[in-house]
DNA sequence: GCCAACGTTGGC
DNA sequence: GCCAACGTTGGC
C-alpha cells in the first residue's frame, strides 16, 4: 500500500521541470537525520510524492512523483568535490541515504497560501510553525485533496 | 533583507 | 549532559 510523502527542493536549484526532463533522478543532499531515517526506513518503492517548490514567490506544490528506488547510500557524502561532503560518511561506513524519484505529471501550483487556507490541510506538516524537513509524510486525505487543487484526478 | 525556528557544535 | 553560539532554512 502505497504511502505519500511531500519533499521541498528550490526551483533554482532543480525545479520540478527539470524532474520531467530527466523523467527520473537520484535526490542527494539531504543532511538531517530525521529526513535520512524517513527515507531509509519509510520511503517505498511506489510511494507518491508531492513536489513542494521552496524559497520561491510563491511557494507552492508542483507536481506529483514517485519513488522509484528506495534508501541507499548518497555516494556524494564521501565525495571531496561535493558540497554535500561529509568526512565522517565513507563507501565502507555511509553515513546519509537518498532515494531515486521518477516525475508523474505536472499539476497547476497550489501556493502555501491556498494550502493554509484549506481546513482540510490543517495538520500537514507543511503547515506547521518552523517546519523545516525537506522529506515530510502526507496522510492520503491531504495527498488527494493537494492533487485535487492542482486540478488532478 | 529580515528574522523566527530549529539543528549542530563544542566548551565546560 | 548542559547550553550558548553559530549556521541553515525558508516564509515574508
Amino acid at each position: 500500500m502505497a504511502r505519500y510523502w511531500l519533499m521541498k527542493s528550490e526551483p533554482d536549484v532543480y525545479p520540478f521541470s527539470q524532474l520531467v526532463a530527466d523523467g527520473s533522478t537520484h535526490w542527494d543532499g539531504v543532511r538531517n537525520y530525521q529526513a535520512r531515517n524517513m527515507m531509509r526506513d519509510d520511503l517505498k518503492l511506489g510511494d507518491m510524492v508531492l513536489f513542494y517548490h521552496s524559497n520561491t514567490k510563491p511557494p507552492h506544490v508542483a507536481g506529483i512523483a514517485r519513488v522509484s528506488r528506495e534508501g541507499y547510500p548518497d555516494h556524494t557524502s564521501w565525495d571531496p568535490e561535493s558540497k554535500y561532503f561529509d568526512a565522517k560518511s565513507s563507501p565502507d561506513n555511509p553515513r546519509w541515504v537518498m532515494v531515486e524519484i521518477e516525475a508523474i505529471r505536472e499539476m497547476n501550483p497550489v501556493s502555501l497560501v491556498d494550502v493554509k487556507a484549506n481546513p482540510v490541510l490543517d495538520d500537514m506538516p507543511l503547515v506547521q510553525r518552523g517546519q523545516r524537513l525537506s522529506v515530510q509524510p502526507v496522510s492520503k486525505g491531504q495527498y488527494e485533496e493537494i492533487c485535487r487543487m492542482g486540478g488532478v484526478e
